[in-house]
DNA sequence: AATGAATGAGAATTCATTCAT
DNA sequence: TATGAATGAATTCTCATTCAT
């Protein structure tokens, strides 16, 4: 008693936090739950936050960080779209193991009427990088030049969501084994070949080579 | 449950009862508040529904029975994979427009731990149907050979879903602004065709066609 | 159940209030106390009443109501001022000892910083009649000519005040008995009739009678 | 209690007691921000005093003797009633200026239910002595003899009492100004004038002169 | 069948008080 | 001696749910 909290501690309370807050939804979630699965009393909670609202806020940033923290290591610009793209998928296959109430949390925060602004950083960050990527292919003509390159990175970024998304919600693993087999979460292998074999076609093929077939 | 209620009643009940549950998520949404608004008392309406689980469930039904009608509208068999794409978009994109409400419902239940299994009838019905839309155009010679259909239509179903929310909360909205201009919300046109753009390629390339490309 | 409460039922409410709020003052005075003394739940209490504020206002005003009531009902103002203070004396001593929360209770509004301004209401009656009793006193010629009747009428309503706090206070009980004997609280008559006394001689003597006295 | 602690901070610890309480009363004070204010620790607080009530009987004594002090050095007991009563008014009303929490404190303890003792010290002394003065002057044969001299004590010190009260409580502050004009909070001469003519009638005339007339 | 008054458990939040350091 | 982190009971207030009418 009468110490500060150390980082570990603190760390653990935000982790019960993200886990009753994903569980729950903030309105549902119990104040006095968390604290009591953190065993620490509520009035200590109210120390470090001056309430519901800022704690969730401190969930959240720590949802984030460690997102970004993840994405900043895998991506690395000299290598090309499509092998960032594997690193990512798996990446994101891994985190999704460990993190699933992280994810479940951002879900929550996109059903939500009020955005909570902060977290929009994450996706600030994505949107360049991705857009600047495309467009360097592009020049380079490694890939079509009559999409629009903001466009293409929305829909790759839209992919991968929805697969980190599948990875952490039960109704999503519900529906990717309706469309793919009771065993498709099983199999992060094939997902990530098929993904990137859709993804490399895609980007790929120009417009003008398909402009007479029928598809 | 379910008994001596006009259809004109009813249906005004679940329209209030949806437009509280997506403003105020299930944990907020008060249901002296529903009945208030739908001019009825509070008892009648626990004479209707078991509990609020029980009305959020039928609320959820009608939302989805909303979305089977329309999408049942839109699809035609006959035509081509990337004509029912198109038509599905700007469906999509008009619907989404008028019932907010019920797609932020939808979205809530993802979040969830526990799946609403009235929910995935929906996801079944269009798993089923891109599916064997994929494999009959494979089996024309249409689209490249070397790719899962169930895979492929899940990712086509992936993209679908994102535009979806896109159009349905306020955070995706701002996360589409951020990665395609403040105007894109306003220009449906320019997204049905990029994303069309996207589409058509990720179905038609043949992986042989570029194994000694770097892409 | 079922049956809006009763008036009989919302007086008992409200006198327990009242007793809870002269014990405990606004901030410690417990809701779900009052609720359970008065035998109701506190769900029902915030039926009827906002909050804890506007539950104290409406205890507030049921006091003032019953002391404006009993004013009412004692002054007459065809008769003359010392005749209607001798009324008013004895209507507060039997009325002090029967209504002691009350009394208690408009104490601690005086202390309050934050004036609760519906009491002055009742203050702004007594203003204006004693006022004019003094006026029209003055008129005929019955009390001295050399004082201002507002503030005479003010020095005759503060000993009036304090009488009712003497009677409702413990430490003002005690203060009495430390000036007038042990006794004083149970001697009515004997304190209406110092009281008289004083305030005869206050209104009739005339400045000009005593100027070369020394007091 | 009360070691090790020189007397500027204890006057402070004091001080900063008294403002919380007048301004918040007894329930609402916190400690902790008496503490901070006092840019003392908590703990060090409670080593010093047993408990809240016990801190709070300090700050109260704190007040009596500053207005014991003051009192003690305005009256002369060589001079007539009315002049002491003259430098009475006088003191109390410069006094009620620069202490306002500490009188507004002196009013709480008197709508409390138990009676704080060390409080009615400070009564005791004036009874005692208005009581006195008020004997000999009869003995003198200045003052009407058919009064009870500790009664008409009671009465001069309730209207002191008053007036103090009118200065220090922001609903009595009102009140002052329904009965006698926008302006008599800032006409301390005024007051001045008027009560000494209430007093000086009061205590001179003799019943015997009166009691044909109808007043 | 329909009402809505009544219940009471549970929510967030606040502090007086303790006690390891 | 002095600190202030930690406690946890108590507060106000909100609803889902019940049930007498």
């Amino acid at each position: 008693m009468g110490v500060k909290l150390t980082k570990e501690e603190r760390r653990n309370i935000l982790a019960v936090g993200i886990r009753e807050f994903a569980d729950s939804g903030f309105a549902k979630a119990s104040i006095r739950r968390i604290a009591s699965q953190a065993k620490i009393s509520t009035g200590l909670l109210y120390k470090y936050y001056e309430d519901k609202e800022a704690f969730f806020s401190a969930c959240l940033d720590e949802c984030l960080l460690s997102l970004e923290t993840m994405l900043a290591t895998i991506i690395d610009e000299e290598k090309p779209l499509l092998v960032n793209a594997a690193s990512l998928i798996q990446a994101l296959q891994s985190y999704s193991r460990t993190h699933k109430d992280e994810l479940r949390l951002y879900l929550r925060i996109i059903a939500d009427k009020d955005m909570k602004m902060s977290a929009i950083k994450l996706e600030s960050m994505s949107a360049n990088m991705y857009t600047s990527f495309i467009k360097k292919a592009q020049e380079k003509g490694l890939i079509r030049c009559d999409v629009d390159p903001s466009y293409f990175a929305f829909f790759f970024d839209n992919l991968l969501m929805m697969l980190h998304f599948t990875y952490s919600s039960p109704y999503l693993e519900e529906r990717f084994r309706l469309f793919c087999g009771s065993e498709a979460l099983k199999d992060d292998d094939k997902c990530l070949k098929e993904l990137l074999k859709f993804l490399e076609s895609a980007f790929t093929f120009s417009s003008a080579e398909i402009k007479h077939k029928e598809v």
